[in-house]
DNA sequence: TAGATAAATAGCGAATAAGCTATATGTCAA
DNA sequence: TTGACATATAGCTTATTCGCTATTTATCTA
């Protein structure tokens, strides 16, 4: 996947809907298990679902998953009709190393 | 100083040359000793230094400043006819942990 | 082959962001 | 009190963001 863009990641979480998206993709298994064509902890919650949960339409959500994908913070993978998103912990992991190194936090 | 709005520090980062000013604030003395009306270290750096270093305009560093403060980042004190900007670590590392949490990152 | 469903894309409007110049305010020194 | 300097604010332009609806594309099913 190659060096992530860091500016990409510093705006994909520069929206609370995002970082919310983010937060509930840790534990699908609490929201989206209404979920029946695949098992959202090990598929991945589909565009729709998540859409419908923000009480954002269709588009909007497919924009803020592009956004997320493109960050590296999110993996969708299409199967059948579905796009199926789940989180990149080790890139999530990875940007938050980065951010507290380059901003030189030392604190914890 | 309250709840830190988490918005507002969001949106602070989603910016590369206002993180590049937090880092810079780390460490004052490498790129700031010539200022000379006050101890850049134990002061602060004032914002035309800072305009100046990233070849802004003054009102241009002056709107980032303002962002970083409501974000309650950086920490600016009047002193005669400056104001000098010094970084609020406790902040920082409140975001950090508030962020690392919220998404539930585990792994470090 | 139609129709239904999921997602992506195009295109629009309102709001926000980030830069600038010009101007106002505050502070100090002559 | 005037002039100089640092900062803040006002107002403008351009670009981006975020929402929407309408449409297109892809996939499945009757």
């Amino acid at each position: 996947m190659g060096m992530p863009n860091r500016e990409d990641q510093v705006k994909a979480l520069a929206n609370e809907t995002r970082i919310e998206v983010l937060r509930l993709l840790d534990d699908p298994a609490t929201h989206f298990s209404k979920q029946e064509s695949a098992d959202p902890v090990e598929i991945g919650v589909c565009v729709q679902l998540l859409a419908e949960h923000f009480g954002v339409s269709q588009p909007t959500m497919s924009r803020h998953i592009e956004l997320l994908k493109r960050a590296g913070f999110i993996v969708a993978k299409r199967q059948q009709k579905w796009t199926y998103c789940s989180r990149d912990d080790a890139a999530l992991a990875d940007y938050t190393r980065w951010l507290i190194s380059s901003l030189n936090i030392k604190t914890f």
